[in-house]
DNA sequence: TCTCCTTTGTTGGTCGGACCAAATACCACG
DNA sequence: CGTGGTATTTGGTCCGACCAACAAAGGAGA
């Protein structure tokens, strides 16, 4: 009888999921002015303090674009968002991704992670190591699915570290939202098991600084989890 | 004499830069409590609409935890972080990165584009070769300086969007402000001139699918404009 | 009739004062 | 020592108001 943490969602919140609902539906198109500020909050029932504030976190994620005095705008969201943008995407959709967006985020992994996992054999430090292994045997320790995904995520976080580069760990860092919206929507499936992990080969050979047997690795473990993500991810079939 | 648009920075964008700024220049350093919104009012004589909203963006890019009914606190941003996180960094600097963050950023985007330029040469359709060609052409028929970088990064979401991998294309966007600040910093240089460039072949090769040319001409382009930019974005001695 | 200037209204940006609910700190009571 | 109530603190939200820049409408002058 697993009990998990129920937040309220706060008003600027649910306004802007109002909001990126109307754009993401197609029911206002790109470039179309949006009502003012004052006719939302007489239709919503909202104080202006959050359509304000919303409307700016909009902006951000390139939904919407503001001109003072002149108005709001419907933002080219596919041409100017980035990754944030695409988890906007992904919660519109239930948390589901159609399978050609799913297999480029895969192929795009995948390629990274490779690369990552070279960089990383080639750079790491001594405390790098370390930290990987910890994780490593908390990994083995825990039995609790949700806690496993997220030590993953650090793990993955780790190696992205190691690598010495910093763009990385900021890239991998723009990833992880969306990998804990999949982590959430699998291992919320009764049927998950606790995944299969062969990483010790991958940290033995970043120990060894053999940059292509890591990258090799890698790339072993990255198929593999793709193929049980896939799996669990499209079990329920879903509108492609 | 070229006169450029001067834009009123807004009073939340100067509060944004205000807390940024203590906290980049480890003034208030990570896990510390902000003085609260109340009080932050009274001091900094903003209003506490600002401040909140403030506060939200500033937490969107992991500079600040906030949590209701407790407090705000200063965010490990260099462990949350993802790109826009970089830009506030590089704002704050003055327009300016370390050496060491600036070989990875370059290193990270010679890895990617060239992985780009490959995919691209085996998914283009004809509307991105299209759209390639009519780039180019606009490059060199612009003498503006500023104009031709942002044709450039035009230019290059163009050969990202190509590979047919939507992520390949917000991954892009994410780098797109970076790569503004950067254009804006050189370009303001008296010294700066029109950058050589060799596009036409990489068209060519996108357009004879032959993805492996593709990467490596590339390669070549990227190297070439690294060394350039480095050159002119290092030229005034900075610490490194 | 056309041009230029003034007026008026719209719009996002900002303000200040207020109330709410949850978390916390404190204190009296058993 | 533990329990439960109470006052305070804090971010979230609301309301009504003013500001400045822009746009459209209207009027004066040529």
């Amino acid at each position: 009888m697993e009990l998990r943490e129920i937040v309220a969602p706060t008003m600027k919140e649910l306004f802007i999921k109002e909001i990126e609902g109307k754009i993401l539906s197609g029911e206002w198109k790109i470039g179309e002015q949006l009502p003012t500020e004052r006719e939302m909050e007489r239709k919503m029932k909202v104080s202006r303090t959050i359509i304000n504030s919303g409307l700016s976190e909009l902006a951000q994620n390139c939904f919407v674009e503001i001109i003072p005095r002149k108005g709001v705008f419907v933002g080219d969201y596919m041409r100017n968002g980035h990754l944030n943008t695409l988890i906007s995407i992904m919660n519109f959709n239930g948390g589901m991704l159609d399978r050609k967006t799913f297999d480029s985020l895969m192929a795009y992994r995948l390629q990274n992670d490779c690369e990552c996992a070279h960089l990383a054999a080639l750079n790491r430090t001594d405390e790098d190591l370390k930290l990987l292994l910890s994780l490593y045997e908390k990994i083995n320790h825990t039995e609790d699915i949700a806690e496993i995904a997220q030590l993953k995520l650090d793990f993955q976080h780790a190696i992205y570290c190691a690598t010495g580069n910093i763009i990385y760990a900021l890239v991998c860092n723009s990833f992880k939202q969306l990998s804990l919206l999949f982590a959430e929507i699998i291992y919320r499936q009764p049927d998950s098991k606790k995944p299969t992990l062969n990483l010790l080969d991958l940290i033995t050979a970043i120990e060894k600084k053999d940059a292509q047997e890591a990258r090799n690795i890698m790339h072993k473990i990255i198929t593999m989890r793709i193929e049980e993500l896939g799996q669990s991810y499209f079990c329920h079939n879903f509108p492609s």
